[in-house]
DNA sequence: CGTCGTATTGAGGAGGCTCAACTAAGGTGG
DNA sequence: CCACCTTAGTTGAGCCTCCTCAATACGACG
């Protein structure tokens, strides 16, 4: 933890402040049904002054299972990954998080997981005490953070299906539809793979060999094509659509 | 929908009102670290106010997958149980909620799961429209909403660390110890199962035979004895720790 | 006491896990 | 710049568990 550097976010910065910001999609009947920007500017301006912006370098744990929840995180840029290690040995993903999502979850004042970067990664820290205070004197940021926690609950929910699925290339279709959606948010043709083949299978719950096997049979079915191992494309939307959807 | 009786929850109450009333294990540091009540007297007279209480039979669909969302809920007694059906024709059942849950989840305006009753169910109704109202009004009770949902959110990955599981009895040993848990609260001493087979095996993520022969193998363990089929006590809890423990 | 839905038990087959060997890639030091 | 080394990923063989299909038992209710 004593590689990042630490800057003070507020400042010198200009008056137009795109982060941190937050993205889900309500839970409210909006125009359009796609993720949005939870944030105004000036709810941005608020948080930013209570927030310390970070950087990680890859593969850095921001913590540890167990320890005590001082702050929850907004990523700015980069990608992590929020998982437990259980009594079998295993591993188990419980989510990747990209930019503009939050990550902190806590319970009884403790880390309920352990968070580790995957890419380097900045990331606006904000101390639970002030954002709590912050609640206080600005219910509609609160609406916003309560917004972004039913989106993120939605995703648990999903990942549950994901999980429960007896086929392996049924699941990694799944996985790869939702990194699809992530990587059109960022503006990619193609699907960026930015996680290893065994970050995949802790995130889909099994082994990373069946991972490979599930890779290689999309390939051989013409439905993807990797292109290196951490981009993939998507050959014949058609059948791989089908396929994720049919949970 | 047409055979649950409504009354409005106002009116005839006693100056204590005891419902609708929420528990979860707070994220902040407390004194224990079991769950609590949410809300204060004052903050459950607000919410009575805005909400409706209505009563439900045991197998009535409260809700549909894609219909308009009006309103949450909160549970005061009864059981349901959140599932969607997929395309596959399997059934996944997201949660089972209890006394002093909340469900409702929704998105772009429309629910997101079906919500069936298991039980007789008495719960209050609030629109979402006068809730988010209240949250303007009374910051404290939005904040108490945000800490059940983050109390949902780790239960729902701990779900999926149980459905990621490969051993059908380790599965089955994680749901009754969460409803020992439940059964505990309720003052029971031994667990109730107010759902039926299937609804165990379509939470669990496996067949219901799976779930019968891995009930008669924690039977024949002698850890567990099952009293009628909706009823089963704990005979070696050590034991029974031990494997649900062992995710 | 009969009947229908729920639950249990059995046999056979498919899929993924484990163990193990091998290949590719990336990083380091000479 | 290249050889080496370490890590990540692929491929193969055998086993084990759970799923599927099918038949039977139980139990709640009329």
């Amino acid at each position: 933890m004593s590689t990042q550097s630490i800057r003070h976010a507020g400042g010198t910065t200009a008056p137009t402040v795109r982060e941190p910001a937050l993205v889900a999609i309500p839970f409210l009947k909006t125009t359009g049904s796609g993720p949005v920007q939870l944030l105004s500017d000036a709810q941005r301006q608020q948080l930013v002054r209570s927030a310390t912006v970070r950087h990680f370098p890859a593969r850095t744990i921001v913590y540890r299972t167990g320890s005590p929840s001082d702050s929850v995180f907004v990523i700015g840029e980069g990608v992590v990954k929020s998982y437990r290690d259980l009594a079998s040995g295993r591993r188990r993903i419980a989510a990747f998080l990209f930019a503009r999502d939050l990550f902190g979850l806590a319970e009884a004042g403790h880390y309920v997981n352990t968070v580790e970067t995957i890419t380097p990664v900045r990331a606006y820290e904000i101390s639970v005490e002030a954002l709590t205070e912050l609640f206080q004197r600005e219910p509609g940021i609160e609406l916003q953070f309560l917004c972004k926690l039913v989106h993120v609950l939605r995703e648990s929910q999903h990942h549950a299906i994901i999980i429960g699925r007896r086929d392996a290339v049924g699941r990694l279709a799944m996985l790869l539809r939702m990194l699809q959606k992530q990587s059109l948010q960022g503006g990619r043709k193609d699907i960026a793979l930015p996680m290893s083949r065994s970050d995949i299978a802790n995130y889909l719950g099994m082994s990373l060999e069946a991972v490979s096997r599930a890779s290689r049979r999309l390939e051989l079915q013409g439905m993807v094509e990797f292109v290196g191992r951490h981009e993939v494309r998507i050959l014949d939307r058609q059948r791989f659509e089908a396929l994720a959807a049919a949970a």
